[in-house]
DNA sequence: TCGTTTTGTAACCATTAAAGTTACAGGTGG
DNA sequence: CCACCTGTAACTTTAATGGTTACAAAACGA
């Protein structure tokens, strides 16, 4: 199962979409997220660094730095996921027999197109179609 | 990351796939993957339960039960994941918030999508296409 | 029939990742 | 100058995973 920075990234994101004109803090936001600042911090952080937000240190809040329509799921989902992969493949079969020997890079090829689907549906989805499902 | 159960139980299978004729001991397999004979039973069972493969206890050896053409790597995945979920959200976002009260849901319904994308993919590849693979 | 082998499981351990928490340095602005 | 915030390191707790040991029950062959 994926762990919830993901979902966390687009919390955060969605309240900063929702109140653009506003800087949010760390503890505001984790208030509504129901966790301790510092994960919400923690997870800003990686969001600064994809570039979909702004803040700056002793200044209180952040700023989202796009328009929703132009952030995609998959933007979010690969500013917060360091791993790669999505599926792990178990390590160093025998190459002495023909599957071992080349069982890891079928499953390679295999695995990539599933995460690829995935990525492709999260790639058609933007935080603006996110926020919008949030007042309906 | 997913775990590795998924890519142990694709490796049985081919194995028994590539060897019809023959009954496969937990031993043999774990030579063939690098890991644990118990671990290899522990996955074989799952297998087991979802119909995919045959063993009796104390008679040496498992069986693949249905023809690879007819085997998806979904019906292997969702043989030895448990969880039915792919992602996770966070527990208990804020009530009295506009987007805490309604982000869980929000997301349930886009992260399903992204699910069904990546099992859809799955479902497009069998374990014929797999063994196939390992010999060219 | 007896002994060896195998499956199926339970139990335990080590490793790892995740999430929460405490603490604090450094910046900002009132 | 002071209160507050961010950024980050460090620590704890918890849970999942994979490996391992152990053993009961079943099967099979000598």
């Amino acid at each position: 199962m994926i762990n919830t920075r993901f979902s966390v990234a687009v919390h955060i994101l969605s309240l900063l979409a929702t109140k653009p004109d506003q800087r949010l803090s760390s503890s505001y936001m984790a208030a509504s997220v129901n966790t301790n600042p510092v994960v919400i911090r923690r997870i800003s952080g990686m969001l600064k660094q994809a570039g979909l937000l702004q803040t700056k240190p002793g200044v209180s809040g952040a700023l989202i730095s796009r328009s929703p329509e132009d952030i995609t799921l998959l933007d979010i989902y690969r500013a917060v996921q360091q791993e790669d992969l999505l599926f792990s493949t178990h390590s160093s079969p025998n190459p002495d027999c023909p599957v071992g020997r080349n069982i890891q890079n079928t499953l390679d090829q295999s695995f990539k197109r599933a995460q690829n689907a995935m990525e492709a549906e999260l790639q058609k989805q933007t935080l603006a179609d996110v926020t919008a499902h949030l007042f309906v």
